[in-house]
DNA sequence: TTGATATATGTTATAGTATATCATAACAAG
DNA sequence: CTTGTTATGATATACTATAACATATATCAA
C-alpha cells in the first residue's frame, strides 16, 4: 500500500471519501459520530499534517464548539480508539487514518522540513521484531512505526 | 538479535558491562560521559524499565545533584544523541539502550503490565515501510518500532 | 601560562501536553 | 418514571519539556 501525502492528489474528494467512509463504519458499529467528533476527525482530514490538540481545540473555538482540554481529547480518544485517526506520538499530535477501513500497523513517514505526514502500512509480522516478539514470548496488541525524514517535496529545496 | 528485558539474567553484570561499553566508546568519540551523565545512565540501566524525566530527577536529587528539569533532560540528551539510551515517545520515558555499541532502528516490546521494556533491532529496509518510504521518494534518517503488549511473564497473570 | 573558545552546569521561569474530577444533559431500557 | 449509559460542560491541576541567562569548567592555540 502506497504512502499519500506527499503525492498531489484530490484534496477536497479524499476529505469527502473519508469522512463518508467513516460514517458508514459509525452506523454499521453502533458508535456515535457526534457533531464535535466529526468535526475534529475534518479538521485532522483538512491537512496531511499532525496537528496537536491545542491547535484542533483553537478551531473548535473558532467554530463555537466549548474550547476546554477535555473537548477535543476525548473527540481524539474516540477517533484514535476506533481506528479513525492515529497519534504521532514523536510530535505530541494527531493525524486522520489515511486506511481507516483496515486494522493495520500504521507507519508514519515525518517530514521534519514541511512537517507533512504520509501513512503507509508496515508488516511487522515478517520483519525482525515479529520474529523477536515470538522468541521473547511477547504478544503484541499494538504497534506503530514511527520514521522522521524528509520528503521529496522538501528534499533538494531545504537542507 | 534477541529483546533482553523479560528473560532472568544476571543484571549486575548487565549493568556493568553497558556502563563499560559506554565509557570507552566516549573515549574513543571525544565525549565526555561527566558525572550526571554516567548516573543518569546507571539509573536508566538499573531496570528494564522506562523512566520519565522526573523520576530520574528525583533519583539525582536523593544523590545530591542538583534537581532543577534541565539537569535531567540535558543528561537524556546526551545519552539519546549518543545513542546510549531511547526514548519511548508513547510512555513519555527514556530507556537504556540494549545495543549501545551498533547503529540500529530500535524495536520496543513494552509490557503494558509491568511496564518492562524490551529493546529487539528492527529490520524495515526489508519491511514494506522500505519499499512505501522509496516509491513515495521519502528519505528517512531515524525511526523507531514501539509495540505494545503483554510480556511472558504477565500473561496469563494479570488479563 | 594565558587567553580565547567551546562545552557543561546552575537556576529561574514559563510553555506545552494531558488528565482527574464533578456536574449536567440526552436518551434508551426496564 | 427512574435507572443506567453515554456524551458534554467546566474547573482545576498534573505532568512533560524548554527558553533564557548566569556561572563554571574544560580544551587548545599562541
Amino acid at each position: 500500500m502506497q504512502p499519500i501525502g506527499f503525492k498531489s492528489h484530490d484534496h477536497g474528494t479524499c476529505i469527502a471519501h473519508s469522512v463518508t467512509s467513516v460514517q458508514k463504519q459509525c452506523a454499521e458499529r453502533g458508535l456515535q459520530l457526534t457533531p464535535v467528533r466529526q468535526r475534529v476527525l475534518e479538521i485532522l482530514l483538512a491537512k496531511h499534517q499532525a496537528m496537536g490538540a491545542y491547535d484542533i481545540l483553537a478551531v473548535l473555538k473558532a467554530d463555537g464548539f466549548s474550547a476546554q482540554p477535555p473537548v477535543a481529547y476525548r473527540a481524539l480518544d474516540f477517533l484514535v480508539g476506533n481506528g479513525f485517526a492515529h497519534k504521532i506520538e514523536r510530535l505530541n499530535a494527531f493525524v486522520a487514518c489515511s486506511h481507516p477501513s483496515s486494522e493495520h500497523v500504521p507507519a508514519f513517514l515525518i517530514c521534519r522540513v514541511c512537517e507533512n505526514v504520509a501513512e503507509g502500512i508496515a508488516n511487522l509480522s515478517e520483519d525482525t521484531v515479529a520474529a523477536s516478539a515470538r522468541d521473547a514470548g511477547f504478544i503484541i496488541e499494538r504497534a506503530v512505526v514511527e520514521a522522521e525524514g524528509v520528503c521529496p517535496n522538501c528534499d533538494g529545496a531545504q537542507p
